[in-house]
DNA sequence: TCAAAAATAATCAATATTGAGCATGTATTA
DNA sequence: TAATACATGCTCAATATTGATTATTTTTGA
C-alpha cells in the first residue's frame, strides 16, 4: 500500500470513529506501529488530525466540543472573566439587556451583583438562575424547547418571544469569528436566536476569547462589522488584530 | 480506550446528566476508579467540569445544584409521592402535558423517567431541569419573568405563551381548596397561569395533599367541579371527603 | 458529638506507548 | 549497473498510563 493511500485511510477512519488507536490502525491497514506512528505524526503536523497518547483523534471533534486536556489549551476562564469585566462596564443601572448563552456570557452574569435595577433577558437557564439567585435584578427567561446538554431554550417559541422584546444592549457570544466569513456558530437553532437578539437591540456587543478567531463553524450568523463593539482578550495575534480592525474599528483586547 | 477518548466521553456524560459519580463512570467506561479520578482532576483543573465529592458535575450547572434539595425539604413528601404516582398513571406515551409549579408536581416530574416521548410544558424551572436532566422527554419552558424564591416564570410573557399551546392533560396544583369557595392560591400572578393552563387542556387533573382542603388563600382560581379528576392523599377527613364528592365525584384518595 | 463508612490522595509496581537509531527492501535516477 | 533516496520494520531505552494498595480525609448516621 502506498503512503498516500494509507494516510488517507487513516484520516477517514479517524474521522469516522472520532478516535483510533495505533494498534487498531495497524490491524486495519496492515502496517507496523512504527509506520502508523510516523503517519500520525505527519498528519498531525499538517493539522489533519490530533495526535493523542495511544492513537489519534479527529481534529474537527477538537474544534466542535470541549475536549481532552492534553491537546486543548485550557478553557481560558481567566480571559473570559477579564472580557466579562470589560463588558460589564458598558452596562448602566436601569438597562435592559439580552444575555446570550455561553461561558463568557455566564461570567458576565456573575458580575451583575453590583447592579439591582437591570432587566436581563436570556434563553440560558444557567445564566437566568445565577442572576436570579445572586442579584435583585429583574430576570426574564425566554422560554422554548429546552436542550439538555446546554440548558438553553431554543426553537420557535424562543424566537417569537425575542421578537417581541426590544432592549438597549445585546451581549452576543459566537463559536467562531473569521474576517472573511464573519461570525459563525455550531448549533443551527442558535443562529436565529442570536440574529433576533441583535436585531432587537440598540447596541450589539460581541464577547469572545481569542481562540474563536480564525476558527470555522457550521452556520453563519452575521458579519464582523455588524457589532458596535467587540471585546476579546489580549491573546489575539497582532496580524489578525489589524485585519479585524479594518472591518470593525471597535475592537477591544483586554 | 484512549485517554483522550475517555476524557471526552466523561465530559459528555457529565454534561448530559448534570452529574456523574465516579463509580458510574467506572462502569460506563470500563476503567478503574483511580483512572477516573485522575481524569476528573485533569478536566477539573482546566475548568471543563466541576469536581465534587463522589463524582463530577457540569461546571455551568454548579449554580443549580441545590435546587432540588430546597424543594425536597418541604412537608408531606410521602403523601406527595403517592399522589404523584397515581397522577402518572393517567399519562401515556406521546402525551403533551402542562405541569404546574409546586412540590407535588415536582414529584410527578421525577416519575417521568419511565416515559421517553412526552412533551412536558412547564413554567417551573426546577421541574423543567429535573425532567430534562433525567429523562429524554421533550421539555418546553414557558418563559417569562423569573421569580427568585420559587424559580418559576410568570407574567404576560408566560401567559401569552401558554395561550398559544394546547395539550392533552394539565396537572394543576393549588394552595387551598374549599367546597364553597373553590380553588385558591396565594400568588396573584399564578392565577392567570393556572386558569390558562386549564383552559387549554383537554383533561384537568388537580393534585394536592389533604392539608390544602378547607384552607383559604388570597385569590380564587376556579371551582372544584372544573377538574376532571382530583387526586389527594388518604389523610382527608371523612366528612370533608363526602362534601367534596358531592361537588366533584372524581375524587381519588391514595 | 463521635464512630463507622465512603471517598480521596499518594505511592508503587506492572503494563503500554513512544521516539530514535539502525537494518532491510524497493523504486528512481545517473 | 551502481548510487541514491525513501519507506518500512525492528529493537530498545525513556516515558506515560494504569490499577492495586495504603493512608488520609470527608461524609454519614446514630
Amino acid at each position: 500500500m502506498l503512503l498516500a493511500e494509507r494516510q488517507e485511510r487513516i484520516i477517514r477512519l479517524v474521522k469516522a470513529n472520532g478516535f483510533m488507536s495505533v494498534l487498531d490502525l495497524c490491524e486495519q491497514l496492515g502496517a507496523s506501529s512504527a509506520t502508523i506512528r510516523r503517519d500520525i505524526n505527519m498528519l498531525s503536523d499538517n493539522g489533519l488530525l490530533l495526535k493523542t497518547h495511544g492513537g489519534a483523534m479527529d481534529a474537527m471533534r477538537g474544534a466542535l466540543m470541549d475536549l481532552p486536556v492534553n491537546l486543548r489549551r485550557s478553557m481560558n476562564t481567566e480571559e473570559k472573566i477579564r472580557i466579562a469585566a470589560e463588558a460589564v462596564l458598558r452596562i448602566k443601572e436601569g438597562d435592559s439587556i439580552f444575555l446570550d448563552s455561553g461561558t463568557t456570557t455566564f461570567e458576565i452574569a456573575r458580575k451583575l451583583q453590583t447592579f439591582s435595577r437591570l432587566t436581563v433577558l436570556t434563553h440560558d437557564l444557567s445564566v437566568a438562575l445565577d442572576i436570579s439567585r445572586n442579584t435583585s435584578n429583574n430576570v426574564i427567561v425566554m422560554g422554548g424547547g429546552l436542550k439538555a446538554d446546554t440548558i438553553t431554550c431554543s426553537g420557535i417559541f424562543t424566537e417569537r418571544m425575542i421578537s417581541d422584546i426590544h432592549v438597549n444592549k445585546a451581549f452576543i457570544a459566537v463559536d467562531a469569528v473569521s474576517v472573511v466569513h464573519g461570525c459563525m456558530c455550531f448549533a443551527v437553532d442558535e443562529v436565529a436566536i442570536k440574529r433576533q437578539m441583535m436585531n432587537n437591540a440598540m447596541e450589539r456587543i460581541l464577547v469572545c476569547d481569542h481562540t474563536k478567531f480564525e476558527n470555522m463553524a457550521f452556520v453563519n450568523i452575521c458579519q464582523v462589522k455588524d457589532f458596535n463593539q467587540i471585546i476579546t482578550d489580549s491573546g489575539l495575534d497582532e496580524k489578525l488584530r489589524r485585519e479585524i480592525l479594518e472591518v470593525n474599528p471597535n475592537l477591544l483586547c483586554v
